[in-house]
DNA sequence: TCCTAAGCGAGACGGTACGTCTTGTCTTCCA
DNA sequence: TGGAAGACAAGACGTACCGTCTCGCTTAGGA
């Protein structure tokens, strides 16, 4: 009964269960956000959410875990978030993903912050990242960008770009219309994109 | 005894000091592009480096304490290497501080990469970061760009897009001439940064 | 529905509950014989006789209560058997209680292994012990001994050296006839009793 | 530097060590008195020894260990003091094992009592029958009794009355002369031993 | 050249946290 | 609706590090 996946999300779930592993993912947002990840220890999540040590064991197998299990929520939530927004607007223009992220983000704030903001040390960049190198691969294949390695070097450009961009704007608030702070990104990372100018790389940097 | 910065480096020091400091930021940086920081402990440092722990704490007040003191030594440098630039080459073209950068991270790579490398977990990326933040901060004030928050913007868009492709090329193996990356660089931020139009931007998005 | 003396043995005893209750005294003897009383808990012996741990409780409050349960059903058995003995038998010689024991041993042998050979840890062996000064006291009440503490230290005396015997006679596999075994046990003891010197003592060596 | 045997006793020990492992020594045998080996946790001892629970573990690997440690010690005393008793008395009658133990017995009375006595559960009484055993062995050797069944009975008859007479005098406070007792644990036990009938035994009962 | 101050190793020590295990109670769910 | 399943709190276990400390030995660098 260990896995947040194996049950999908109180489907005939024991309601203890349920209650047991909100506390605990909520105390753990809070502390993260205050201390930050790594300064907060097993012991003062089950002390916050009020539960015995060993009953946290039952649900994760660590701190790790319990942080997964929160990110793959995030994760569903999101992938939803974008197919609705992918159905509803057609015009589809390039650099898809940052629109709907930044929306999502701006939707749970309080959660973006713990996880993302530099308060809490940006736990779940990296995996943040991973889910938007997918998209991003894609958006990117169709373009005309034929080399693999112009394609990898301008996927890093702009996801660090974003991501840097996406941790500064929660840090401060992520104050204004989510379309704004697109709007200036998109500003920023296009004319660069749509230079046709293939600029030479070395032919294979590597793989790693 | 505990600062790095106490002596003067190597002036009137005790050989035995110097000897059993660098062993020990040696051992560090090799554990840390082995395991990554956070998996290094302490003891391991000290049995690789064959120091007794006590005498770890005569020289360092911990793991973190350690890597800063390596990092300083990385300050210094780079300042060096970015005057001497700045000296020989007097076209001073936008962007100055991404050039040396590569350079210096190209001639140490094997410190680089265990710092600032997928590998090792980007331990000094954040702290790389703040060197660049002030440079950047230089290059930017001198630009057209009048309001303060369209200024942070776009220093948190090149530094993270910087950042990125950093670690990416250096992951990579730091393949080819550093001015090579630094011209594919220049050219997706370069476009976007001329634009005049100063995209609106809610007034005062934050402080932090 | 805790105590195994609340119901009279199987008068109107829900057979589930007796079937429950065997499994467990089966599993728990097993265990015991297999790793000794201290190693065995009650998770194994919930686990060997296929029982939930929760059901456990509602017949038994611990490890100690299913022991003694056990050993009280032995109580009564070897009760039972002395008094058909002593029915039978009038030839009532001294130290009246030993025949009987090694028989009754005899014919339960795969229990009094485990609960009183040295496998097991002698889990039994105080409460054997406990059934068996009730007996010996009566017997001894009737010689000649007239000190209180001189009796005691008979007591003790015997005691020790039976139960050490039987210990032994168990563990070696309880070969022979009770008889015999009953026999030899006797002309070790006898002699030193039927010395009429009531060795002096300190008056009230205690009351433990 | 975990056993006890390992230094000879103070020599060139570290003083902290010494007094450490006096202080859980110390503490674990007045728990023991108190409570019982078994409900006695390495927990309990530490705080009561006004020791960290790491530093337990740097000279015992458990509660056993720590056990053990204290009745090696014994062990050599009671060797010594045997040894002692040897060479100044000559009359060297039979049972020579029981009265340097009733002496040895009184003379560490407070060792005893937690170890031996019935409270704490008579922990030690295996390693002291162990001891025991070994001399009792040489003595019966030299007897005219040929059959190994034969002395391995009476071996076991003598130890457990010695044992169960032990345990009773020290529960009674070891009150009178050691001498008394022991005079009086021979007159019970030698007349049965002096008749020369060798009873007849399964000729052999085991080895267990 | 010596000898004195330091650097150093070894490791004892009290802590904190870990992940595991067992116990006894209490609650949910299902047949 | 009563009993089985199992969630739960409590707390001990043995391990791993941490940072502090004391102890002697070695050794460098100034007298």
């Amino acid at each position: 009964m260990n896995s947040s996946a194996k049950q999908p999300h109180s489907v005939s779930m024991d309601r203890r269960v349920v209650r047991t592993r909100r506390a605990l993912q909520h105390a753990f947002l809070k502390l993260v956000a205050e201390k930050g990840y790594d300064a907060v220890s097993i012991q003062d999540i089950c002390k916050a959410a009020d539960v015995g040590r060993s009953t946290f064991y039952l649900h994760f197998t660590g701190k790790e875990h319990l942080k997964r299990s929160g990110l793959e929520h995030l994760r569903r939530e999101l992938e939803a978030h974008r197919q609705r927004q992918a159905d509803a607007n057609v015009s589809c223009e390039a650099l898809e993903f940052s629109r709907p992220m930044f929306e999502h983000a701006k939707d749970h704030l309080h959660i973006y912050r713990a996880l993302a903001g530099s308060s809490g040390g940006g736990v779940a960049l990296s995996t943040i990242r991973d889910i938007l190198t997918d998209q991003l691969r894609k958006d990117l294949s169709i373009t005309q960008v034929t080399s693999t390695v112009e394609r990898e070097f301008r996927l890093q450009f702009l996801l660090g770009a974003f991501m840097s961009v996406l941790t500064w704007w929660l840090d401060a608030g992520a104050k204004g219309d989510p379309a704004e702070i697109d709007q200036a990104f998109k500003a920023l990372a296009l004319p660069g994109l749509s230079q046709a100018k293939p600029i030479s790389l070395p032919s294979r940097p590597g793989s790693a």
